[in-house]
DNA sequence: TATATATATCAAGATATCTTGATATATATA
DNA sequence: TATATATATCAAGATATCTTGATATATATA
């Protein structure tokens, strides 16, 4: 129930959906590629991050200062089937703009 | 996007869920039946039977002065999918206790 | 070693959601 | 017709979540 209500409540948000739905099209981004392809200041991106993964949505491969996040995988199959259902949703997501030197 | 997350939003809520789960297993009943078996205040029920019915889960019959909710059927492919998965929570609800002499 | 960069976390204010109690409406019954 | 019952809706307070700006930490570079 508690991980039910957490996986829910991470997609009950428009900027979580975006940001789910952007590294699901885009691959491994890091967190300052989000933050300059969304013009959001980076604590709010951040934090944003933390609650999709602590939903089981994303990883985290932390190389250099960099943190880059990515889909986890595998993904069961109930997050699957609404990742799908969020690919179906039309969402105007930015392009990717790199936003630090990194690998 | 707003549907997706009207479906979503409604069931981030332990209420509605447990709610949701007892007319699954319980089939059609009628807001009373909910009130006297949860032990909940009737504006609460209410409302959170208009969010779930709102976001496609539920459908209405009134018939005299009762409303009976039941299952929206059919059931489009994710909802059906968001409920199989509630169904397996193992959720605690209470045994159905008819509260009004309706049917 | 000093500085710059990338990220995480916290506090505070803003906004959204939930619960309760009061009230309105519609239907059934005396 | 008057009253009781079932339900919906609203206002107000409580609680949760979101955004921003400040700050801490870790790593890379000068």
């Amino acid at each position: 129930m508690e991980i039910f209500l957490k996986t829910i409540s991470s997609i009950n948000d428009e900027t979580r959906l975006k940001i789910l739905y952007f590294i699901h099209i885009n691959g491994e981004v890091c967190v300052c590629d989000i933050e300059n392809s969304f013009e959001m200041i980076q604590s709010r991106i951040s934090r944003h991050l933390k609650i999709l993964k602590d939903a089981g949505f994303l990883k985290v491969d932390r190389r250099g200062r960099w943190a880059f996040y990515s889909i986890r995988d595998p993904l069961d199959e109930f997050r699957q089937s609404i990742l799908k259902e969020i690919s179906c949703l039309d969402i105007q997501v930015p392009m990717l703009n790199k936003g630090c030197k990194n690998g």
